[in-house]
DNA sequence: AGTTGTATGTCAAACGTTTATCATTTTTAT
DNA sequence: ATAAAAATGATAAACGTTTGACATACAACT
């Protein structure tokens, strides 16, 4: 079996409760129990049941990280930059693909609570979950509305549609587009669509909102922005994400449009991996360093203190990058 | 405070016992109460606590899975679907991205533990963790061989190596190089190297084997690809991965080699992303779907009985996927 | 009538750890 | 030598749940 504090007070010819204190360095100990102490835990590969641990009232230092899917790139930088972090505090990370799906976020819920994480950080796609609230855990959210209590940390998706559109515009562009997934309320890409609409009405161009629904296999996708562009004359067009200009740029190349003379592009999200691999797409970068940074700060503070408080959302700024479809 | 079983008991009008009955599905129960117990759980909002549960014996349905890093969309692929095949199955996942760092591997091995979980899923790239011996834990590999009683799940590189190399040559290519990462022992690539020899030396062919160092960044290892292949005068590529595929497809549209007359590329994995989004390269497809299913299911075997017998190797065939790069 | 099966209850031990209390011994300082 | 401080131990309660032992009650069969 394996070992308990016992075996290893047995071995290290101590008492029990002389190893906890050891283990949790309370109260007075000696340089030289202690090392006893390390030794015989060390002999015995002891590791201490944080079941037990948690029970008695300890943080289980686990953390649950609700993100829609994380085999899409974006999520992907995002919960292992956060991993990351939260390992180097010593916190664990249990790891929820909701899959945009609501029951299964609320079954997500309910088992993080079971597993008495000690806090959450969201970012999945779905809206009205009551059931957040309820929960009186600390829980930040990544880019869209929980509920009153939870605060939000997100890019600003403003800036970031009206920097693309200026972008487009100033490469020349001036029937430009925006490919965006549906708009329901609280979605972070709203914000995008409404700064690219925001600059395009103040310099007399003409909005064209295309609503690609968020669900679509990429197959569809690329069926449809055929269609669309087709059937019009952009020559500028802003995808509120990478992918869907990575898409966007097939289409252009299996209809003979030269990016960007004929056809300028902009993307929006540059991961690490858009930046490396495709370093010619002109994107709009989200801060993913500091958001990451910002989420679990926010969060930790909320687990030392759960009334602590903290503002309903955190802005982080957004960044060109330059490439050569813009 | 959190409700507990025995706010469960009281509102219900019955024992804890009863309740901790209706839970567990045990010995004799009419329907009146479970309703009656049920009733007052959702009321509650009653959790079990899953710390105290599994104290007392019951497995803790945790699932650690460590991989060198998600952020590669090739392990946010597989880290998605196992964590999904999971789910379905009631376990959770702790996500551990080892970054390739035999200590930081260490430290998760021993996290897990302290965390009690049924079982592990390894998929890193670093040997010589003897640690995996001594925790008589149930684990499975991802395609690396950890110690003798740890069966391997991959995909078959030697094909793999071979069909790349025949796909290049049935192309037109006579001067086939292979990008391949560092070649340690054990290291998966190895298969796909050897596979790829073993198809040139056959057909009289010369391999010619160019090792990048995984841990360069792609700026760096852009420039090694570059420096290649303004030296040789190769007409064929073989890339042990799919993203280094794209380095040299970008590195070829440099100077201005064309795709595929002039230089003809072949990559490895074929993830959901790659097919999606870069549908012209030609690649490798490992079963990421039968590969998840297999790791779970030898898993679950094994955490359902610790003494199955298991394959010590279980290899899984690969796919030609035809696009228009070779 | 007695037997059997079903349904519930009471009680207590157990899981592995933490922590408080009280007691005792050893060390150090004066 | 004496007091104070430091180091350790023994004991037990607590965390929330499961589970076994045992008791009781009521129904439905013979």
């Amino acid at each position: 079996m394996k070992p308990k504090l016992n075996d290893v007070a047995q071995l290290a010819g101590v008492s029990v409760t002389t190893v906890s204190r050891v283990i949790n360095d309370h109260g007075y100990l000696s340089e030289r129990t202690k090392q006893k102490v390390f030794a015989a835990m060390r002999e015995l590969h002891y590791q201490p049941n944080n079941m037990a641990r948690s029970l008695q009232g300890k943080n289980t230092q686990l953390v649950g990280l609700i993100f829609s899917d994380i085999s899409n790139p974006f999520f992907a930088e995002l919960v292992s930059r956060i991993e990351k972090i939260l390992f180097a505090k010593n916190y664990k990370v249990i790891l929820c693909n909701s899959a945009d799906d609501p029951q299964k976020e609320r079954d997500y819920l309910q088992m993080l609570m079971a597993n008495q994480v000690d806090g959450i950080i969201a970012g999945a796609h779905n809206l009205g979950i009551e059931e957040y609230k309820q929960y009186g855990l600390p829980i930040i959210s990544f880019d869209r509305y929980l509920s009153d209590n939870v605060p939000i940390v997100s890019s600003d998706n403003f800036n970031g549609g009206w920097l693309a559109a200026q972008t487009l515009q100033q490469a020349g562009a001036d029937k430009i587009a925006i490919f965006t997934g549906k708009s329901h309320a609280g979605s972070p890409t709203n914000g995008r669509r409404e700064g690219y609409e925001a600059y395009l009405t103040q310099h007399g161009l003409t909005p064209h909102v295309h609503e690609l629904p968020f669900e679509l296999s990429p197959a569809l996708k690329t069926m449809e922005i055929r269609t669309i562009l087709e059937n019009h004359d952009y020559n500028g067009v802003f995808c509120s994400d990478d992918l869907t200009a990575l898409l966007t740029a097939n289409v252009a190349q299996q209809l003979k449009l030269t990016i960007p003379t004929e056809l300028r592009l902009v993307g929006y999200d540059g991961t690490a991996l858009i930046r490396n691999y495709h370093p010619n797409l002109t994107t709009i970068e989200q801060p993913l360093a500091d958001i990451s940074t910002l989420l679990v700060s926010l969060l930790l503070q909320r687990i030392a203190d759960a009334n602590c408080k903290l503002e309903a959302k955190y802005t982080l700024p957004v960044k060109l990058i330059k490439g050569t479809t813009a």
